[in-house]
DNA sequence: CCTTGACCTCAACCATGCTCGAGGTTCTAC
DNA sequence: GTAGAACCTCGAGCATGGTTGAGGTCAAGG
């Protein structure tokens, strides 16, 4: 088989629109040789890179922060499956706070069922959701 | 106490900008009245609405779901703690939901480090994060 | 040769969730 | 009655994560 792929066979495989490679090129997620006239040619591995992009936003991170992840990659040789496991491993622990914070604001939510208390500042739940806010993007809490 | 309550003092006390305000009012998720002038005054309820806003937001809700939510609610009448308890119990189960697909995203992670099955089609990952993904927002999937 | 599909670039647009600024009015306090 | 804070509207702008379209080139088959 060829060892390099076109825009439209990377597309079709990884199940994203030719759009979103271009996308995330210029956003340099991924990276393409050109042929002569042009058109991108991908390696192989490519299309772990865009895996591994669904998986870390399905995750809750941002372009950006995938971004980041991916420069701490080598750039000399193609990532072995220890590079990749290096990423998720912080991922993992990112998502662990992630599920630990939602259970955490379900079981308030479940404890504040009725209790009537949302709007006042001792309540379990208005706090969490103002931890949460925190890690969320942009500065929503405009409160000194 | 005054039983109404202005924009600016709204805001300081839900932690959340006017401008926030005015966009939430647009976007038809709080309501006020206005002063023969044309200033804004608030019910206390509108606190609660307000915090309601945040926590759902932070379970991963958008203004959009939030406001279908909050039409449920009984026009005529300031919403009971009952009425408030009807809307955090659909949200807790989808909090559970949300948290159950992170939970597994976050295993087949840890069971995949390092297996280089990343790109592959059987990969447990990439199809939990393909089934994320359909959830998610905009129209991503774009392969028939 | 010529059509057709895939590719190229670049700019514009979409939704979401707001913020910021201009230009003007109103309220509160001294 | 006047300063300054708070309020008003409306339009533009920002970040994120892309899509869409115009206008043009390239490659493969008949």
């Amino acid at each position: 088989m060829r060892r390099e792929l076109s825009v439209g066979e990377v597309a079709r495989r990884a199940g994203v629109a030719v759009s979103a490679l271009h996308f995330y090129e210029a956003e340099g997620l991924i990276r393409s040789q050109r042929t002569p006239s042009g058109h991108r040619r991908y390696g192989r591995d490519v299309l772990r890179r865009i895996a591994v992009i669904r998986v870390a936003q399905a995750a809750g991170l941002s372009l950006r922060e995938i971004e980041q992840a991916f420069a701490t990659l080598p750039e000399a040789r193609t990532p072995t499956a220890k590079d990749w496991a290096r990423l998720s491993a912080g991922w993992r622990d990112l998502l662990s706070e992630r599920i630990r914070q939602l259970t955490r604001l379900r079981d308030d939510l479940t404890g504040c069922i009725g209790c009537g208390c949302l709007s006042l500042d001792q309540c379990p739940l208005r706090n969490a959701a103002d931890r949460l806010g925190e890690d969320g993007a942009g500065a929503r809490l405009l409160v000194e």
